[in-house]
Parts: structure tokens; C-alpha cells; sequence
DNA sequence: CACAAACATTGACAACCGTCGATGTTTGTC
DNA sequence: GACAAACATCGACGGTTGTCAATGTTTGTG
């Protein structure tokens, strides 16, 4: 029983201050670091690419699978681990599930990495 | 021979576009990932922080191992890390190894995640 | 109720990653 | 030239990750 994902829906903005201000504590580290490990795959960044320059600003994977040349289960996986990250959100409508961008949630990371 | 550790020194701004302007090629994702993949790392974030944070703003390798908590070895190893893509600088003088912060290089990757 | 479509979950496997101890390399000192 | 200090590199090991085929689940349709 791992006590790391106790917190899936993790939002980075809540513990830590820029990473150039002053040091950064061990924890801190840890879950910054666990939101950008999300972000840092080819195959998510072209999901989120594709889904924020879609009609509608969301996407069922249906419409994700070819264009990223990837299996399904392999981009339902990688969507989990958008939405647990807290990038995506996903709502189900009849077979399909939709999947949106959390708007500010890349500006939230951007913003950590920005100095002063 | 992977073809991928030819270009160890990527500049990230020099690739792409902010990820939600419009859909990302393959190769665009492959270089941003890897920079990301880069600063998603505790161990890598907390040793940015210290080094931002240190005075002069640079700090050799024994600066950095005890408050880490890691072993030399794995320390320099991170450092080298960072280096390749693009983070930090390193200047030896005499036998201590001193490593600064590229001014610009974590805003530019701010940047790549900004909207609009 | 049977069937199909859209998606999630599982299990397995190869590749990669973080870590350390041991060793190599370079530089200054006696 | 012998020695020590600071750092890099190497080799090995366990844990994680990305991927797919197979299977499970849910929803709409006839």
C-alpha cells in the first residue's frame, strides 16, 4: 500500500513555489515532479496537442487512436494518466468518453517553472 | 547506434510551438518529451533549486551531494543529465566542478506550455 | 435477450531509469 | 613522484514504463 497514490488528482500549484525562488523541499520535488513525469511522453503531449486543437476543444479516443498511430488500450492508458495528473477530464456519453482539457492546468506547470 | 542521442544539446523553442496552438508532429513531441523527461525527476529538480538558490548562483558537486541525500556518483549523474539538455553549465576549475543555471532555459520551456 | 460498438482493464514482456559500489581520471600538494 | 581530493565513468541490480493482445464492461440497437 504505496502512500503515493493516496493523491491521484494532484494539483501542483498547492505546494510548491517556483523552482528558482529557494530550495526546494523533498516533497515538494516529489509531487512536481509526478505531474510533469505526465507530461513528459511524447505520446501524451501529441494527446494533449490533439485534443485542445480539436473541434469542441475535446476528443473520444476514437478520434485520438489513428493520428497517434498507437493501439487503443495503449491511448486509453495514456489518457488515465492525463486525467489522474489533473490535465484532462473525461465525461462519458452514451458509448463514448470525451476528453477535455482542464483549462489553466498547463499555465499552473508553466508557471512553476518560470523565474521570479 | 540509436539515431536519437545525436543531438544532446536540444534547444526546445528552436522545434515547437506552444503544445495548444495546433497539433503537434511526432518528431516535435520526441524533443519536447525529452526535455521534459529531463526536469521530471525529483532528484533533478531539487539540484535546479539548490543551484538557482546557492550563492553566486553556481555550486560545485560537494555542495549538492549531502543536502541530496544521494551518493556522488548518482548526484554527477543527474548533473550530466541536466547539462545535455540544456539546463546547466559546467565550468571546472581545478578539481571542483562548477554548475550554473542557463538564464532562460526553464522559461522557455514555460513557454512551449503556455496558452496563447 | 442477443449482438455490436466504444472503451477500460488485465497480464505479459522488453526497454528504460535511478541508484550504488568500485574504479578511473585529473588536479593540486608535499 | 607519491599521495589525496573532487569528480566522472562503469557495471550491476531492482523498479518503473510503454506497448500490445486478450478479455471485461457498459451502452445502444435490433
Amino acid at each position: 500500500m504505496p502512500v503515493a497514490e493516496l493523491l491521484p488528482l494532484t494539483d501542483v500549484t498547492a505546494c510548491c513555489t517556483p523552482i528558482t525562488l529557494d530550495a526546494m523541499t523533498a516533497e515538494q520535488a516529489e509531487v512536481m515532479a509526478r505531474t510533469l513525469k505526465a507530461l513528459a511522453d511524447p505520446a501524451r503531449l501529441r494527446l494533449l496537442s490533439l485534443v485542445a486543437a480539436h473541434d469542441d476543444d475535446e476528443a473520444c479516443v476514437c478520434d485520438l487512436t489513428e493520428p497517434l498511430g498507437l493501439s487503443q488500450p495503449t491511448v486509453s492508458h495514456h489518457l488515465k494518466i492525463l486525467v489522474e495528473a489533473g490535465f484532462l477530464t473525461r465525461s462519458k456519453r452514451a458509448t463514448w468518453a470525451y476528453y477535455r482539457i482542464v483549462p489553466g492546468s498547463l499555465d499552473a506547470v508553466a508557471g512553476l517553472l518560470t523565474s521570479v
